[in-house]
DNA sequence: TTGACGTGTTCACTATAGGAAACAGAGTTT
DNA sequence: AAACTCTGTTTCCTATAGTGAACACGTCAA
């Protein structure tokens, strides 16, 4: 039990307790949006139901708001999150952005069936994650439910042999090469076929429509 | 407070927004990504840093997090706040189309530089264009412009070694297995460096949003 | 059966967000 | 000049979000 609790704190710390928290300045962004209808702090807590205090607070990053806080900002001030969140400077395009993932130094995400390895996980907002993954599973059975989330999933099998399993599909069978796109909240499942693991590099689509 | 109060209400009429108020149950929705990636409070809990006693009450509704901890969720889970705040109604989606393509079996696109292999072009809507490109080209002189396009692009080796060059960054070299994301529309261009032909595996997102 | 897990929930306590009121400036008016 | 009015800030105090531990309930293995 000691071990385990000691496992389990020693996980916690290595995971959690990030050392920074994201500079998402929400408090310049909503100065801004402020500013920008020349309301004042006593306007705003008018039309939010927030006080004074408590906004001049938020744009001083002195607090970070509750949720609720957020709604009463977004409805009161006749905004959207999105317009909230957007970073205080315009966004240029040709950002530019890259993100490079050597061989094996992705983020490992093992779980009983699948073993996966998120590829370009320093860069935040983007419209695809890609992951390799090493399919463990051997049955079906061995899944509990379908894997299923929204949008869509490209997938090709890197190595070995897989079958994969879908809600409205007979199985297939897939050699290393052979790709397949789908609706990924339809229910799928894969399962190894090949003597070793098999191993499936994958690119799903983020839920967009701000 | 000023004279332009009308100016103001003009201003917010001609924005017009939604009258309704969204209900926003962000702890259904929490509880559903949570059990549709098959998830535990305590995957969750590593992966974000909250104390799975929070996301217990996060989700049953008993109270309103934190923005920080928001952020703490959406960094953790990779998912960001529309997808975390996209109603929990019906999603009638669930189209479950797919696109088989087996090794070798895709539609040639030849150019001078490179040799593209589309992948699945039997799907017209969708999200994401995954292709493989047998890179030709040994120079970077033999491209006359740099290739760009909208939108961002994830890109892995499969076979051989290649040189990326890019607009703002400096000529990078990548192995097999290595991979990267990148903004497309940032100048760049691929040259083989291993003796045989380099294989990469890329997938663009497409243009605009529904 | 027992005990050792692992799940989600609830409890007691600490940390912190939110609100009322006091504060400190900058203009205006007298 | 003082007195008034509006601005944004700071100071308490309370309400509540966040945490770790204990809990209740399952499953699994010996």
């Amino acid at each position: 039990m000691s071990a385990n609790t000691d496992q389990q704190a020693a996980l916690r710390i290595a995971s959690g307790r990030k050392p920074f928290v994201e500079p998402l300045r929400l408090g310049e962004r909503l100065k801004e949006i402020r500013l920008a209808n020349q309301w004042t702090l006593e306007d705003v807590s008018q039309r939010t139901g927030l006080a004074r205090s408590t906004l001049s607070k938020i744009e001083n990053d002195q607090i970070s708001p509750t949720f609720t806080a957020v709604q009463k900002l977004i409805n009161g001030l006749n905004i959207d999150l999105p317009q909230l969140l957007t970073p205080p400077k315009v966004q240029p395009r040709t950002m530019g952005r890259r993100d490079l993932t050597r061989r094996g130094e992705g983020q490992l995400h093992p779980t009983p069936t699948y073993e996966h390895e998120l590829l370009s996980c320093e860069l935040a907002q983007k419209r695809m994650i890609p992951f390799k993954t090493i399919v463990r599973a051997r049955s079906f059975d061995e899944f509990s439910e379908w894997v299923r989330h929204d949008g869509e999933e490209f997938l090709m099998v890197l190595e070995g042999e897989i079958c994969l399993y879908t809600e409205f599909y007979e199985p297939l069978q897939l050699s290393r090469g052979d790709s397949i796109y789908f609706d990924s909240d339809m229910g799928h499942a894969l399962v190894s076929l090949s003597e070793d693991d098999a191993v499936v590099l994958s690119v799903c689509t983020r839920g967009d429509t701000a």
